[in-house]
DNA sequence: CCCCTATGGGGAGCGCTGCTCTCGTTTGTT
DNA sequence: AACAAACGAGAGCAGCGCTCCCCATAGGGG
C-alpha cells in the first residue's frame, strides 16, 4: 500500500528535517566547528551511530545546513525587494543591503558558514550554488531594472575594460544575474556588491571592534555611497553622503 | 652566571619559535581548526605534552600564528607603499591593495584566520590589535596625506553624517589611523577598505567560483573604483573604469 | 663542592570527536 | 508466511585538547 510505504518515508524525512534542525540550533551556538554530531544525537535521544543513517557525514549535514542557510538569506533579501516601490531602485538596493546585514547580525554563525572561511575539508557540492544565488540575483535584477529604466548614472565616459577576459566574465555576470547591464556597470555591481559583504564580514567578525562603534548610521553611509558607485539615484533630500 | 641563564632561556625561546614555526606550516596546509598540537609534536620529535610547556593552549599558539600573521602582512603593505612615489597616492592606494590581495593568495589559510570567520571559542587577547592595525595604519596614512595635499577629490557638497555617533567613529578613526580627514572622506574610506577585503573574500573563499575567472584584472577595476570613491586620482591615461 | 629546587621532558589517561562494523529488530513487499 | 531492505544500538578505532604524575637534569645558593 502506497500509505504504509510513505509512512515510513514521511518518519525518516521527519527524523531528517528534526536533526537538521537541531543542527542548527547548534550552529548558531557553536558554530560549524563545534557542531557535534554526537550531542545531536543525544539531543535527538538516539545513538551517535544512527544519526549517520539520515546524514552519512557531517560534511552532508553541514550542506543542508549552508543550502538551508542561503535559501533564508536569499527569502529576506526577495521580501526586502518585494516590500519596496519596484520604480525606486535606490530605496530597492538599500533594502536588500540592510536586509543581509540584519540577517547576518541574526544568524552569525550561519552568515560565517556561508560567507566566511570555508570548513576546512569542506568541498560545497554543486547543490549550494543555486540557492547561494538567490541573494545574488535579487540584487542583479535591481541593477538590471534600473539599467532598463535609465535610472542609472552611468559614469561619463567608456569603461575601458582592458583585459578581454574582464568581458567574458561580465558577459557571464549578465548572463547569470543581470541581464542588459553593460560592463562598465556590471563591473561596478560586482564592486558594491563584494564591498557590502566585506563591511558585514568586519563588523560580524570583530574588525570594527573598539573603532566603529555605531554600526548601522555608518552602514547606512557605505551603502549610500556604494549605490552611487553603481549610479544608482540617492535617497531624495539627501546631499553627497 | 648570565650566559649560562640565558642558554637556557635561548634554547627555550629557540623550541618556542621552532614549535610556531611548523604550526604556521601546518596552518597553511589544514587551516586553524585543522591545526592539531598532537601532531606538531610528533613532527617536533617531542611528546605532546612536552609542546604545553611552551605554549599553554592551542588557542595560545593561534594567537602566537595570529599576530605574526597581521605582522607579515602589514610588513608587505608597509613595502608596497615605500616602493612608491610618495606623491602619487592613486598608485599607492594600489599597491597597498594589491600587496594586500598577493599576500592573502599566498597565504589563504593565514588570511583566513585574520580576516575570516573567527575559530570558535578563540578570544583575541589584546596583544593582536596592535598588530592588526599596521596595514589599516599605511591605507589610513595615503588618505590622509593625499587629503593633506589637497589631491582628494572630495565629493562636492557636504555630507549629512546625519547622526552624532558616526562623527564620533569617525573621530576615532581620524585618531587612530586618518588624521586631518574631514567625515564624509573618512567614511568613504571605511568603505573603500572594508570594499577591498570584501572582495577578496569573495575570491579567497570561492564566491567568485565558475562566474568571475579572471580575478586579477577585475581587481584592478574595483580597485580603481574604490579607489575613485575615495577621491584619489586615477591612473594617468586611464577613462573613467 | 654539593645539595636542592625549578625546569623541561615522557607516559598514561580522561573525555570528547567523526566514523565504521556488526548484530539484532522492525517494517514493508512479494 | 517468507524475505529483503531499512533502521537502531553498541562496541570500537583513531584522533583530538588537555591534565596529572613521575623522572632526569641543569643551575644557583649554602
Amino acid at each position: 500500500m502506497n500509505s504504509s510505504r510513505t509512512a515510513r518515508e514521511r518518519v525518516r524525512a521527519e527524523l531528517t528535517r528534526e536533526i537538521a534542525e537541531i543542527a542548527r540550533r547548534h550552529l548558531a551556538t557553536e558554530g560549524a566547528v563545534g557542531l557535534s554530531l554526537r550531542a545531536v544525537a543525544r539531543e535527538m535521544g538516539m545513538s551517535s551511530s544512527a544519526v549517520y543513517r539520515y546524514f552519512p557525514s557531517k560534511d552532508d549535514l553541514l550542506t543542508t545546513l549552508i543550502i538551508d542557510g542561503y535559501n533564508a538569506l536569499g527569502r529576506v533579501v526577495e521580501q526586502a525587494d518585494a516590500g519596496c516601490d519596484r520604480a525606486d531602485h535606490g530605496g530597492r538596493w538599500r533594502a536588500v543591503c540592510h536586509a543581509v546585514r540584519d540577517w547576518a547580525l541574526a544568524h552569525p554563525h550561519e552568515y560565517a558558514l556561508l560567507y566566511g572561511s570555508p570548513v576546512p575539508g569542506y568541498q560545497a557540492p554543486q547543490d549550494t550554488v543555486a540557492p547561494a544565488m538567490r541573494d545574488t540575483i535579487v540584487f542583479g535584477r535591481i541593477v538590471s531594472e534600473a539599467h532598463e529604466a535609465g535610472a542609472l548614472t552611468v559614469p561619463a565616459g567608456p569603461m575601458g575594460t582592458g583585459a578581454a577576459g574582464v568581458a567574458e566574465d561580465m558577459a557571464r555576470v549578465r548572463e547569470q544575474v543581470m541581464p542588459g547591464v553593460p560592463d562598465a556597470v556590471a563591473v561596478r555591481a560586482v564592486t558594491a556588491w563584494t564591498g557590502v559583504f566585506g563591511w558585514i564580514g568586519f563588523e560580524l567578525f570583530g574588525q570594527f571592534n573598539n573603532v566603529i562603534e555605531h554600526r548601522a548610521a555608518l552602514f547606512d553611509h557605505s551603502v549610500a555611497a556604494l549605490g552611487a558607485l553603481i549610479g544608482l539615484p540617492r535617497p531624495v533630500g539627501e546631499s553627497t553622503a
